[in-house]
DNA sequence: TACGGATGTGAGATCGATCTCACATCGCGA
DNA sequence: TCGCGATGTGAGATCGATCTCACATCCGTA
């Protein structure tokens, strides 16, 4: 543990000055005589010294870092929003602490326990529940920004990046019934509430606005994992009187749905048509390839970011709640219905 | 900004007590009477007291922080890893800081650089070059314990884990040969170079090892991406007498293969037999299913977090490197090869 | 010439937690 | 009864950077 450790004191002495005019050398403020700035900054380089962030954490009270709370990173999803995050925060010089809740609303409250005590400048948060956010009320009200993406919470007024997920939802199964389905599944998620209702709430809407009954079995539930999706896909389709189409409302379920229906000898599109909610890698290497709502997941985190970072920069203005429209990509899991 | 922080000293006068009373009552050393010590507790208790880490940190000169370097968060290998470092770092109340290099050394460079400033307990790296690695070198001698994962760095004796790359590659490439391919083309990367290179050893070694001599047309190299290797693998299979069989050295590499094949009319296992180094979820619902060399990525991570807390706890032993061996998951990209 | 503003610089306080040291007080054995 | 160790507590220093304030100069102008 050899540390290092050049300090502000070390580069005064060098310079034989004192800590205050170093300060106001390096940092550029207050009145410095040119020469004396010079020899400061010019001892400051010969011995390599670099600020300790914690000691200006300290008086500040604020560390250059910003959490970002996803439901979980493996998720490819949650992947490339952090990541765009972290690009556009890097360009500020703030860094980028990831703490995953694996969608679990206890674990989610620990962990921003745990950040506030680190004094973290920021959050952009992705709420697990619908209900229980009274943590994150609080943790806004405390004082540190939070920008929420992919579920807002309700009792909360702050910046918010969401995507269209009711009118995802229904245009998907618009589509589905515009190519003659009338029995249309759906296979949702029990966990990342917030968005599996309004998708839930869009298949609802379609369904009743085309004056098709809504009928509670054809709606499959389960965990938002592929072996889950697998499982509740062939329960769905055990039943006599089967769906001809299916609508699945994450690209995990769509891979479990995908696995599921094979294991079945189910033909896609032949014998089942699929629509799925966010497109993935995956989609366009299946045979066929899988029709899908896309959400625009490259806008989303870079988005979040400016906005944390403009309330770091301390814009005093009403939230912004932003809600992306998404798109409709049609590929060739879908068969049109003739009769029966 | 409203903002709380309830301090020591608050606690000590709500108390009645000095801070450092307090300081001892809160962390149970030295003397402490045992009602006064229930009355520091009590009124921590009640005013919703938390110790300020940053503070903390400063005097210890380190905040529970440790930092991950991946290539790049989004590559399913490197958020599997993260996640479950996450999860080892947890139990032990650290955080994880993630700075991805996006495989480029400068970046990696400027990262190392702003995050030793952070006073940061120590790091777990996958370094982007085989060559430039001073600043590794000299982070580790700085005194924070270093973890290498995925690839070392032969200046550095530290704790790594990685993956029998070489070993993998010939498994796979003898397996191609085993049934009967000898135009066995191969495409690689040209970015992690570490790995890259020890996968291209693993494909020599084999074809020497089976007398079969090295043509350096059959290789592709391309950046690791999915497009940049579908192009290389267009290139490779437009010239006359191209390969029957491929290997590719990652998953990225491999989707690139597939899609580059399929856009080419070339029908897997038929045209062309493919084996690819990575396990990944699309390789099993493709038609047919793509036989790989898998790797043990489960117990990385957490291998990698445990070797970093027991140097973050001071265990002072020899350097610990640990090579995983590979498996090869024979699925049904590979064809057995009658004549020619 | 003297005075007020502009310019430079340093001493010391501050952020919050922790640790050392000095100073009490108590009890028990000599 | 004295003394010493065990026990309990507080004052102040410390970590490193920054900021306020006070104190020097210097200059130009009244």
């Amino acid at each position: 543990m050899t540390q290092k450790g050049i300090t502000l004191k070390d580069v005064a002495a060098a310079a034989k000055v004192s800590r205050a005019t170093a300060a106001r050398a390096l940092n550029s403020y207050g009145y410095v005589g040119d020469e004396t700035a010079l020899r400061v900054l010019e001892a400051a380089e010969r011995l390599g010294y670099r600020a300790n962030l914690v000691a200006q954490a300290l008086r500040s009270g604020q560390l250059p870092i910003v959490g970002f709370v996803p439901g979980d990173i493996q998720n490819p999803f949650f992947a490339r929003i952090a990541h765009d995050i972290e690009v556009e925060l890097r360009k500020h010089r703030h860094n980028l602490l990831i703490a995953s809740s694996e969608e679990n609303v206890e674990q989610e409250k620990e962990l921003l326990e745990s950040l506030r005590s680190l004094s973290i400048r920021g959050f952009i948060l992705a709420p697990t529940s619908a209900t229980d956010n009274q943590h994150i009320v609080q943790l806004a009200h405390e004082g540190a920004p939070v920008v929420l993406i992919d579920r807002v919470v309700k009792e909360l007024q702050c910046d918010s990046v969401v995507v269209d997920n009711e009118g995802g939802a229904r245009e998907a199964v618009d589509y589905l019934v515009s190519n003659g389905h009338d029995r249309i599944g759906l296979l949702r998620d029990d966990s990342r509430i917030f968005t599996a209702q309004e998708r839930l709430a869009g298949y609802q809407n379609s369904l009743q606005s085309h004056g098709i009954a809504l009928d509670e079995s054809l709606i499959g539930v389960a965990r938002s994992t592929v072996e889950h999706a697998v499982d509740a896909t062939i329960r769905l389709f055990s039943r006599r009187n089967r769906p001809t189409a299916l609508f699945t409302v994450d690209s995990l379920m769509t891979q479990g749905a995908l696995l599921g229906l094979r294991s079945m000898g189910l033909s896609i599109p032949h014998d089942v048509s699929l629509v799925g909610f966010d497109d993935f890698n995956l989609a366009t290497f299946t045979d066929p390839q899988i029709t899908v709502v896309a959400q625009p997941i490259s806008e989303i985190g870079p988005l979040a970011a400016r906005f944390l970072l403009e309330r770091l920069a301390g814009k005093k203005i009403a939230p912004r709640h932003i809600r992306f429209p998404t798109r409709l990509i049609v590929r060739g899991s879908v068969a049109q219905l003739h009769g029966r």
